[in-house]
Formats: C-alpha cells, structure tokens, sequence
DNA sequence: CTGAATCCAGATGGATACTG
DNA sequence: CAGTATCCATCTGGATTCAG
C-alpha cells in the first residue's frame, strides 16, 4: 500500500528528528560526562566539574555548561562567598536523562570489551 | 569514611569512561541518525541512506560508514549487480542499540516540546 | 574561584569533480 | 551506484592571560 509506506516513512522522519534533537542538545565532547558529573554529585561546584571530567578545560566547561543551561538542563547558582563559588545542579529536566547516561554506560563497557578486549 | 568515598569516586570514574567509550563510537554529526536509519528498514543502500539522512553528503556517509563499520556496529556487503551496489546492515552488537536510539528519540521528543514549544 | 578574551593549530565538513 | 580526491571555509578546542 502506498500509503502505509509513506506513513511509516513518516514515522520514521519524526523519530530520527526526534534523536537529532536529543542529540542537539547533546552534542559537544564534553556534555554527556559533565552532567554525568553532577548528578552523581547533586550538586558541583565549577572546579569540583573541572577536575572531575578528564581533560576538560575551563574554557571548553564554561561553555559547554552555558549551552546546558540554554537548554534547562543545568541550573547555575551563585554563592555569596568570598571569593565567589558557583554551584551546578541538574534540573527535573536534566535528571530524565539519567536513564539514557546509565544505558549508555552500560553500552559502552559491553562495547569496549567487544572492541579493544580481544 | 575516606575509604567509601574513594571507592564511590571510583565507580563513578568508570562509569563516566564507559559513557566515554560510548559516545566515542558514536561521535560524529550523523552516526545516529544512520544507524536509525539501517535499523528501521533491516537492510539499506549506500544512496537510501543518503536520502533518507537528511543533509548528510557522500563524502560524509562513506566516512561515518566506515568507521561503524570499524566499531562493528555496521555489516557492508557488496553484492555483484551491475552496477554495483552496497548494503549496509546492523551486526548484532550494532543491534544493542537500538534500546537507546529509542530512549533518545523519546527524550528528544519532550525536550524539543519543553525547549522549543513553550 | 569562576569565568571571559585572545591567539592559533588542527579537525570538520561542504562543494565539486572524478573513478571503477 | 558507491565511493574517492581535492580544495577550501568554518568550527573546535587547547594554552595562556586577564578580570571581577
């Protein structure tokens, strides 16, 4: 049937739309490992985030986390210390994706096994 | 206790590499969506998925393939036609995707209504 | 401490033309 | 059809320095 094709055609284009959002506000080296980070945490502090993402630096965190707060994924709260400290936490949006990071997780050390193990 | 902690860091450090291992194998602007796009129909050709990945260019599809297929996520067959056509199909590790490919197309849809529909 | 600004090399990726 | 080769603009991201 023509239109049976066309509407799963259809389905198809919406759900690869729909993965290429996620992955918009997904995207960039560091992103995935930074809210990794902080909601294994709670909440983190700039440095806290910079020490804990190997190889990040603070130019590539800065603004990896502005465009997660863009995103509402991460909420920034200045703290009234002195010197000054920022602390990150995950939005109720953010936390959605903890699923997808501990599947990811899980993909990932069945996929190194699969890969560089053998 | 600073043996607790140690370990918690730990785990978390591995975790965060598995993620890591992930992402690397699924790095780059179209992976995703080419993999959505063999998965969907089980089998698909080198100018399928051109089409159906919208955007992409041939010199990018051809590279992104080569190196699923180097992760052993993509199985290509070259079959005798005149002239010559390419398949392109998951293995059955590239198949363990599938589960987040999902996840990710559920999450993209509520975020993009969150985001963007607001 | 938390960033922003600048500089700069190297990676990324599009357009186009070409090969088997 | 399924790529490869080349050229070239843009983007990415590290190092370093500076500012509030």
């Amino acid at each position: 049937m023509k239109c049976a094709i066309t509407e799963f055609q259809q389905e198809q284009k919406k759900r690869m739309r729909s993965v290429q959002d996620a992955m918009d506000a997904l995207n960039g080296k560091w992103k995935i490992a930074i809210i990794s980070s902080i909601c294994c945490y709670g909440k983190r502090r700039f440095s806290d985030i910079l020490n804990d993402v190997e190889g990040v630096s603070n130019r590539m965190l800065s603004k990896e986390l502005k465009e997660l707060e863009i995103n509402q994924l991460v909420k920034r709260t200045v703290l009234a210390t002195q010197p000054i400290t920022v602390e990150y936490e995950l939005t109720e949006h953010g936390n959605t994706l903890q699923t997808i990071i501990t599947e990811l997780s899980d993909w990932g050390t069945v996929h190194r096994k699969k890969i560089v193990g053998k």
